[in-house]
DNA sequence: ATGGTGGGTAGCCCA
């Protein structure tokens, strides 16, 4: 068995201790972290060492955005892409290579996408566009089995947000979000682990704002994605969404998600 | 009724 879990930690330097409680407890094989905002000079290397993730591949960035994947199983970094062509840190993808051998683990961080869903208004809606259609312009060539996690920044189904009607002109739940992550999603027949294993209408977030949380309404997206190639999905035994972190000390306002295969 | 919170950096940008 092999587990891989994907986290948005939002500053890994300001949540370790978190990120320790979270390996503790669930003892993932992989972690995949988003927004590390650091660089691999000051990235806390010597935590994830004294907690047997000696591996890693950290495509870091100073302040802004970030990626890393840390295990405590061997792997060697296969690819860093920048689908906007502007040196922003949001992709690094690693191959596994003594468990789960050679299997391939992307870890994204699609852009936000700004405030007004309008890219003639916000130059940030349309990259984020631009970036998904690069993005499908590669998963089309894509030729493993792969697994592509991360924080995608959608909300793709009706029933992943607490009021779709209310956030069909919000950035994250727009139609024109949705049908161009679909086209994503068919490039390469993706699976939607996180639906696979909590099927739809079932509540199912990873994701709730730091502005509306202390409301107490569970107004909740899911915005964090574990998506398997056609065969590697049939080899998924377990996934869950670890909601415990949000309510920890000082949290990010994304929770893990952990999936595991039969390798 | 158009706020609210949070992180990193530097005298605001991003989410």
């Amino acid at each position: 068995m092999v587990s891989i879990a994907t986290w948005n930690i939002n500053s890994v330097r300001l949540r370790m201790p978190l990120v320790e409680r979270f390996l503790a407890e669930e003892a993932p094989d992989v972690l995949c972290l988003q927004e590390i905002k650091t660089v691999d000079e000051t990235f806390p290397h010597e935590a994830f060492e004294a907690l047997g993730y000696t591996h890693r591949a950290v495509h870091g960035q100073k302040g802004y955005h970030g990626v890393a994947t840390v295990s405590r199983v061997p792997l060697r970094e296969f690819s860093r892409h920048d689908w906007q062509d502007n040196g922003e840190a949001r992709h690094v993808g690693i191959e596994l290579l003594g468990p789960g051998q050679g299997l391939v683990i992307e870890n994204v961080y699609i852009p936000a996408g700004g405030d007004i869903p309008d890219r003639t208004l916000n130059a940030k809606f349309g990259q984020k566009l631009d970036f998904l259609e690069r993005m499908t312009r590669w998963a089309d060539a894509i030729d493993r089995p792969t697994l592509i996690v991360g924080d995608f920044n959608i909300a793709p189904l009706d029933c992943d947000v607490y009021d779709h009607k209310a956030l069909l002109k919000v950035v994250s739940h727009t139609p024109v979000e949705v049908e161009t992550l679909q086209r994503f999603a068919d490039a390469h027949g993706w699976a939607d682990l996180g639906r696979q294993f909590i099927p739809a209408p079932e509540r199912n977030y990873s994701w709730w704002s730091y502005r509306a949380y202390w409301r107490g309404k569970d107004q909740g997206r899911r915005l964090d994605h574990m998506w398997a190639s056609p065969d590697l999905a049939r080899q998924a035994t377990a996934h869950r969404v670890v909601e415990g972190p949000r309510t920890w000390d000082q949290p990010s306002d994304h929770v893990p998600l952990v999936t595991e295969f039969a390798l």
